[in-house]
DNA sequence: TAAATTAACGAACGGTCGTTCGGATAATTA
DNA sequence: TAATTATCCGAACGACCGTTCGTTAATTTA
């Protein structure tokens, strides 16, 4: 087996491990499920979980991570294309709440802090994390300007950006796909009521 | 001392008790906060907190139960004055706001969920979490019906209120008093972004 | 004041927690 | 094939968990 291969399997082990963690994390709280009930689900043993992290609280980290730089990504994608600044903020709602509802798990885990890491950690994430928000009031401050004459601070945008994220980020507190439709339907929903209110139909 | 006084000063230790539960399971999560912590930041003994609830399920439940009943009285009292259905809204909106703001630590648990309590409890949190969100719903279609001269499906209005809750209810996740202004700022603005989108000025 | 109730406590219980260790097995490399 | 490395495991460790018990102090009631 090649070295890549090897890395891929590594990785592969490993991004299995983080998405039945997450999935039993976002139900029983990160305090609530021990490492005895990861190395069930994970079909491991207790001890054997310890060669993919070395504790527990790196496991949290590892799952923060990679949504983080997952949704990083996705973002970076979209700034790279040529769109207006409306199809900017419509791709960015899309993506995130694409990304959400097929890891709402993953979601409930990375929306509910990281009070439980060590410093060092905590600020990867928190830089992550930061970017991240950035970017959206970046695109949200653009479309903003772009559409009213008025000014707006930064201040005003920022907490603009919020609500929206907000709209996006409670989606794990209600949604299911048999009740609530496609996640296109959602994005755009929630791009509309952001853009033009909640009697828009445009 | 009175009846009534026994009673007052009782439920003030147990108020006084989930207040400060609340405040630290916000921080450090159900199963992340001990009762020996819980002991210490009230001033109380281990044991002695066994005097005001059985378990610590049921002292969950009490900072859940004691939020949502204080949310619906709020909403109901709306509904008893003679408003027009924009007031309606608004007023909601300022009310959840106001509480949100004022309880961000109880907020925050009642939002996460009550996986960790049994049949009975949560199905009682359940009820009163669905009076609370009817209620919202009722308040939301009433306004997008009398706005608009196109029809909407409970769906639709059911949708659109869970982004309404969403903007509100994500409020945990970014808000400080000196960043972001008072409650009455915040709850225009969702209020304005709700009805109209994130660049009304209404 | 006597009785009754409320409020509070220290000590201890069995159980579960995260983690470690030494060693086994499987896979890859030289 | 031999050496090396990646996976994986059972057993055990001390620490901490929620809860209970018997008892005492404080307050209210009769």
């Amino acid at each position: 087996m090649s070295n890549q291969a090897v890395i891929n399997k590594r990785l592969s082990g490993l991004d299995e491990i983080l998405d039945k963690s997450a999935q039993l994390m976002a139900h029983m709280g990160y305090h609530g499920t021990s490492m005895r009930d990861l190395a069930q689900v994970t079909g491991r043993s207790l001890s054997g979980l310890y060669h993919y992290f070395s504790n527990k609280e790196e496991l949290l980290f590892l799952i923060n991570q990679r949504g983080f730089t997952s949704l990083l990504k996705m973002s970076n994608d979209l700034l790279k294309q040529d769109l207006t600044t409306k199809e900017r903020l419509s791709g960015l709602i899309s993506n995130h709440v694409s990304y959400f509802i097929d890891h709402l798990s993953e979601m409930r885990i990375m929306t509910s802090g990281s009070m439980e890491m060590n410093e060092q950690r905590s600020h990867i994430l928190w830089k992550l994390k930061e970017e991240y928000a950035r970017l959206g009031q970046n695109i949200v401050g653009n479309y903003m300007r772009e559409q009213a004459e008025t000014d707006y601070s930064e201040d005003a945008i920022i907490r603009k950006t919020f609500l929206l994220y907000g709209m996006m980020n409670w989606i794990f507190g209600w949604y299911s796909e048999q009740e609530h439709g496609a996640a296109k339907d959602v994005s755009d929903d929630i791009f509309r009521t952001f853009t033009c209110g909640c009697c828009s139909t445009e």
